[in-house]
DNA sequence: TATTGTTATACTCTATAACTATA
DNA sequence: TATAGTTATAGAGTATAACAATA
């Protein structure tokens, strides 16, 4: 038991990750404007390219997006063509994800400019720090959870 | 440049912080629910405890916390005993923050109900790379820049 | 009865901009 | 003119729950 609390917030993972999200996403969101995509939009993309035909349902949960809100994404990147909703004949409930070409195109420039800025983001740290923070966060992706969370980020 | 885009989700570092920072936040709220105060509250209090005698403006830099959002903030933790807001003779202007004797007991609870959830949270980790994850995450939010931010976590 | 997709609602967070009082 | 704190407002995100269609 501490005399005292000496705990500094730069201590305190959750304010890190938290404040990093927040840093990281301004700085990509902004990379990514002139494409006319949300951050939201390009992950919802990136994990409808890695496995095509899938439901909503399911590129929601591998993206960790609430299901009203992919409505609402993948409503804007059909209108713009970027992305195809088709019917399933196996289980008509199902709506089976796709991107078109443009979306490919689109996609293609947002993951350059995401990692370009990317890169620059993290080009403080080593590369072998680098690689072992995306490590470390992967293995602790992998054990997140998501209860629902409605508290603000910091 | 490649053929195709190969990127996946989990390569993505501002995906991987975003959702990390969702769930820890889900899990620490969740540890000082009991206590009455959010995480942001907890956070302002660490910051005011690491430094009291501060303006709102000095503590809500340092905290990463918009000053409008700072206002709820502290009007809420005085309400509740925990911190004081006193008028500062010299510029008067300014309300110099500071923990009640409850604010450092509630805080000294709350820190190590945090602290705990942290922990075992991070369990997952061998504990050299904890470490370094810490460290590349405080080397990063040195630079992080706030240019405000309102897209979503992801 | 359970699941997919959708919609509606209420609430919170956030950005922005005004406003006051001081400096 | 600039700063600290406050307030108001509008917009966006989120949780929740309902709902229709299908399994």
């Amino acid at each position: 038991m501490s005399e005292t609390t000496a705990t500094t917030l730069a201590d305190d993972v959750h304010w890190l990750l938290a404040r990093l999200a927040r840093s990281f996403g301004a700085v990509e969101q902004e990379a990514i404007a002139e494409l006319g995509i949300t951050l939201r939009e390009y992950v919802v993309m990136t994990e409808v390219h890695a496995g095509p035909g899938r439901s909503q349902l399911a590129v929601a949960r591998a993206a960790a997006v609430d299901k009203s809100m992919m409505v609402t994404a993948v409503d804007r990147l059909e209108a713009r063509g970027l992305l195809l909703r088709e019917p399933q004949p196996t289980d008509r409930r199902i709506r089976a994800l796709s991107l078109t070409d443009e979306g490919q195109r689109v996609l293609a420039a947002a993951a350059q400019a995401v990692r370009s800025a990317e890169m620059q983001l993290l080009a403080v740290l080593p590369q072998s720090h680098r690689t072992a923070l995306l490590e470390s966060l992967q293995a602790l992706a992998a054990e997140a959870v998501d209860t629902g969370y409605d508290a603000a980020c910091i």
